[in-house]
DNA sequence: TATGAATGAGCCTTCATTCAT
DNA sequence: GATGAATGAAGGCTCATTCAT
């Protein structure tokens, strides 16, 4: 009887195995051979699962954003306002529990904008409107609860994008240690404005 | 007596000179060869004047950039509001007019995430801070002639990320078509609640 | 599965196999290139084996020595006295016989001057001992069967490094054609002094 | 009235500027570029009095050995003894005064053995046969002064490549330490036998 | 299915040498 | 005589990918 290996799992296996080398090293000082060598398997066998070193990546930004996403929900829904759902939204950029996943973000992000292909660009679009419906209903609750101006609206692309932005400029500026000033202050100043009063 | 050459004339020429081969195939594949073919001298030249390819594209870099900001200087001084100054500002990344240097920048962003170093850090905090200066100039300027609310001054860093963050965002999510017309609808929703009604 | 390749034996071809190019240029005039042609592999087959260039000489050095010295061994036992086993040593440095071996223990010995590396070090001290251990045997021999005076042993170490002194010598100086009646010479006169009369 | 150049001097001064650089890098990671720099001309002046690299070791080399010679010559008309004599030759290779001749001598042994050229040989035989002649005779002169005895001078090419031999031994065992033991011990032996008893 | 030995195109980089000034 | 900018041949080496087992 053959061995019924389960292709999927074994994927995100492998993906996952470099997860550290991934982070101390960057894509561009990545092997195959360090990849194969990590998981465990034949240089052949990585081959097998993916089609070449970036495919890795994605897979594993793929993983690692799932379960961000599950963790970020139920911080959101233990949230009382919009203000304080935007906060956690943003706590992602710079939080140390999640330095890891925000390293590979960073490199994915790099990845995306140096040589972007229709596979990576797909999943860029599924991960950004993931997260953006999700800002965005949000924001629309918040105007249908009358918490915030109906003027919120035409303003919650900017704000989703802000963060990321920051965290760019941050990034390249080596500000990182002022971003969650810069990004508290941001939001405690735009919610003044887009607060109803009570 | 020995040939006196204009090293940093010369220096910007060798940059400059492959600027259209940096655009079509981005630093990655471009090779040293490709380079000096295209610079008109040797290969080794090249080393004459650059420890290595990524120097560069930082030549190169700061070329574009400081002819976009001299341009830029010259349009913003033409607005007169603030709203329309930010929309000039933001138009650097959607316009036709600025594609090339775009495609730099991206690339450029794209360098600076995956591989910091300092010397390009400290060009970007340079870069950063010199766009920035102005940006804040512009909105406490519209606040003392009372154009704005005095609380626009604390988003000032928030919208001036903005841009980049949705250029950013459209480059990997593919929609770099509707940018203009989302910033543009950014802007003008921001500066409703910005703008001092007279 | 995969080829299983005695690692430790394809090491030893692709070094023997570059023996000649190796004797006809000297190290520095070979190139992973030629190496890889004659050795029947790919230039990175030899990045598989060999950490650099040095280390292939190291190997072939290592393979014809130990050749060289079983058949001491076998010549040596054959000898009645002390001085013709030290006779027979000597003939290592001028015969036809090992012209081979010379011209790359030559170039050995070069490398070794000039870049000493732990490697090649702890080998070259292994070749060193191994040969003299052997020596200074043969003259505790002598001593103990009453064939050599016993200051004999005070010049075990002098006698040794002699034969390869001149051969270094007449190699500078370009008088190898000189080196046997030397050699022979030197020891005829040397054991003059040492042997018992009976 | 054109500047007089005495090419000679220039000659030795390039030499000699670089003895710093030799001794630290050795002449494979010397360049032309470092040469010029370190003796303060321009690198096509070095092509005015060198032909290649080697010939600037080469008379360094010259100019060094003369100046040991020198001193040398002196020292050993101090000596009252034949053995002191042969002593005092062989401290060359083990005392911390001539570290940095030995360390070039070395490197030219190094250059000699593997890339024999005419020029290069024919100093080398010279310098060989300038301090041979002179070991000769005061070997002569030992047994005519009826201080060794006859036997002596069929060794004296033995001896003289002795302390050699054993210079290029412990280099290469990394046994530096014990060469000035092993030398004195070497010649205190011989000497036993070689000296006339009264 | 899994492997890892073999590959070789092509990269970056060095540096001795030239030659116009 | 002196210079140093320019060169380009040539080298070592990497590593994604293949494919026989």
């Amino acid at each position: 009887m053959a061995i019924i290996v389960d292709k999927v799992q074994k994927r995100k296996d492998i993906a996952f195995s470099c997860k550290d080398l991934f982070i101390q090293n960057g894509i561009n000082s990545l092997t195959i051979s360090q990849i194969a060598k990590v998981a465990g398997v034949g240089k052949g066998t990585i081959y097998e699962y993916f089609h070449n070193k970036e495919e890795i990546v994605f897979e594993l930004v793929n993983i690692l954003m799932k379960e961000h996403s599950q963790k970020l929900h139920i911080t959101l829904s233990e949230q009382s306002s919009v203000k304080n759902m935007v906060k956690k939204f943003s706590e992602f950029f710079y939080t140390d529990e999640n330095s890891e996943l925000r390293t590979i973000y960073r490199e994915f992000v790099s990845i995306a904008l140096m040589t972007p292909n229709k596979k990576m660009l797909a999943f860029q679009t599924e991960c950004f409107n993931n997260y953006y419906t999700w800002f965005e209903e949000i924001f629309k609750r918040g105007v249908a609860d009358g918490k915030l101006i109906p003027q919120a609206i035409g303003l919650v692309k900017g704000v989703f994008v802000t963060a990321e932005g920051m965290f760019i400029a941050s990034t390249s500026t080596n500000a990182i240690d002022n971003l969650e000033k810069d990004l508290n202050n941001y939001i405690d100043n735009l919610f003044e404005l887009l607060e109803v009063k009570s």
